[in-house]
DNA sequence: TTGTATGCGTTATCAC
DNA sequence: GTGATAACGCATACAA
């Protein structure tokens, strides 16, 4: 590997200045139209390209965005990968690196990702309703964008869905279809801690809905970890034989739940109905394919990758707070309430 | 957001010059017990990090690497993301930013990742047996390293699976449960074209296992688009309504393959076995659970990363090139080859 | 043990 | 139009 060409090589090679080597490489005017020309030509045949790190010294900037993702290792699944997808697309258009950390991060190495330079901007994902990462970020004024949201929002951009609503949504499916005895399965994991916002919020919205129409909420927390999903689904069916639909707030767990009904010789949706809050990729891939609320990854990375863009760019930028409507696809996992005893 | 501490800053603060706050930082020796203490004081004081892009200016690193995954929208899933946390797992502990690259690059980009010291080394996925950036990397000495491999692969580190095995003992599982007419359903896609490395071989294999025991082959080509696979599948229960199994090259498939066989009313694995090559995570969401190759992926991706960091930090590095031998798992897609008329 | 001076590859500010 | 020259923040050879 040769050593990298620099702004000198070109300059000498065209008789110039790297002054006017720079202006031509940055379409500045004040260049003869003749020596543009013959520098162009020069980096082209040497094959000259900045070297980035140095046009970021002068700069002060990075170009180059974090994606801050601490990774349950049992949580991961399609979804997430849309959420990159989308936000990637963003970046990659607007030129700037995109980096991934599933590594959980302390206080420290947040901070010094900022410092050392080495992003300038971040999307902060797994938001908890009191989050130390969005309260130190906002404090030391450091740029980045949530996707989810806290307790307390202010002065900060977000993309999330409703999942109050999308509980409720859920929910309101299950009721026309005629199940009074409705489940939820809530997620709380290691990374997916207590206040964990989803789960907070999807909880909210059930046990506001079986209020409202006087159903007796029938809830439980498991992990994404199917085995322990399987438990907490098999007792809940003891404990409650009347259970007809049941909720799962996200994809990893709905190996269990099906498991769990196999084992009982419940047939969805002829014995139960199921319905989750994941992607459509998901939701069909699964068989039968699942009557669900869309889950928009993709949509929201891009939302949110923009969102950081705009912020890192533009000095008049207005925060953003995004929390999208939900939306039902009925699939075949759903069916009429069955008759019991 | 208050401008960055510098160097200069402890220094001044310190009472010392650069040089000695540079030694101290970098654990250097010849620098008085005392002196080192009052500095990292000041240090912690300050909240001072050392600007990375001028270290990295300096050090004519970047520390930084990207991994190239060019998306076809349509293919993503799972397995994709196991690679990510893998490598990424890797890179996060030797201190490396992981990059995430999904848009396919051009050569004029693929080069300039590396002459504008955008990234030290790639990892090339979605390997094709032709495979210009392979040839464009090896010939300009770039460092990088492959998840797949090419039909040549003098000089270059990779790990890849061994697909042509996958395929046969895939096949073989089969044909000790008595099935003799087995299809495969192929994959090409906008990405994985033509010479795509894991279909070809896959194809090799099972057509050489269908010589060898004298089967007929049944093999398909389809996209990773589920009406695409649908199709195919179909055509090719119409045209031969012998096939007792069919062979999945990735998980892609799976929805498709399913819901041909659905609609014919055919039940696995009573009616048709199937088995895939495909994540052992994607293999157990399925239902029925999926026998299948393992594809491991998280290894994979680990593995990988591993490689492309010696060989960025050891000068004696030696390549190496890693195929997996297939593994296979047997769960409830498959069965005994069904009696027919 | 510590400090001075130089260079890494750019861009920007000034002269010419 | 063009070219010296000073930054950017750090590491390091060399001096002291």
């Amino acid at each position: 590997m040769a050593r990298n060409i620099t702004i000198q090589d070109v300059a000498r090679a065209a008789g110039v200045s790297i002054t006017t080597v720079s202006r031509a490489l940055n379409n500045k005017p004040d260049v003869a139209p003749a020596t543009r020309q013959r520098i162009l030509e020069v980096i082209e045949e040497l094959g000259y390209a900045p070297h980035a790190q140095a046009q970021n010294l002068v700069a002060g900037k990075s170009h180059s965005i974090a994606v801050l993702f601490p990774a349950d290792t049992a949580g991961f699944s399609q979804l997430e990968f849309e959420f990159f997808l989308g936000a990637a697309n963003v970046f990659s258009k607007a030129n700037y690196l995109f980096n991934l950390i599933f590594e959980p991060v302390s206080e420290h190495q947040l901070l010094n990702l900022y410092r050392t330079t080495q992003i300038d901007g971040a999307i902060l994902m797994e938001i908890h309703l009191q989050d130390w990462r969005v309260d130190l970020l906002r404090e030391h004024g450091y740029p980045f964008v949530m996707i989810g949201h806290c307790a307390d929002n202010t002065g900060v951009s977000y993309v999330d869905l409703d999942f109050d609503a999308a509980a409720a949504l859920a929910c309101e499916h299950l009721l026309k279809l005629g199940h009074r005895s409705i489940a939820l399965i809530n997620l709380i994991g290691q990374v997916r801690s207590e206040g964990y916002g989803p789960s907070t919020r999807v909880l909210q919205g059930y046990l506001r809905f079986c209020q409202k129409h006087r159903l007796q909420p029938i809830a439980a927390d498991a992990t994404g970890r199917t085995e322990d999903v399987y438990r907490v689904t098999s007792e809940l069916l003891d404990a409650h034989p009347d259970i007809t639909a049941f909720i799962a707030h996200h994809g990893s767990e709905v190996v269990g739940i099906t498991r769990a009904l196999l084992q009982r010789n419940l047939k969805l949706p002829q014995d139960v109905s199921l319905v989750g809050i994941i992607s459509d990729k998901t939701a069909e891939l699964l068989t039968p394919p699942m009557t669900a609320v869309s889950f928009p990854a993709f949509q929201m990375g891009l939302r949110a990758a923009q969102m950081l863009i705009a912020k890192l760019q533009d000095p008049n930028y207005r925060d953003q707070q995004i929390l999208l409507k939900p939306r039902l696809v009925v699939r075949e996992s759903s069916g009429p309430a069955p008759q019991r005893a």
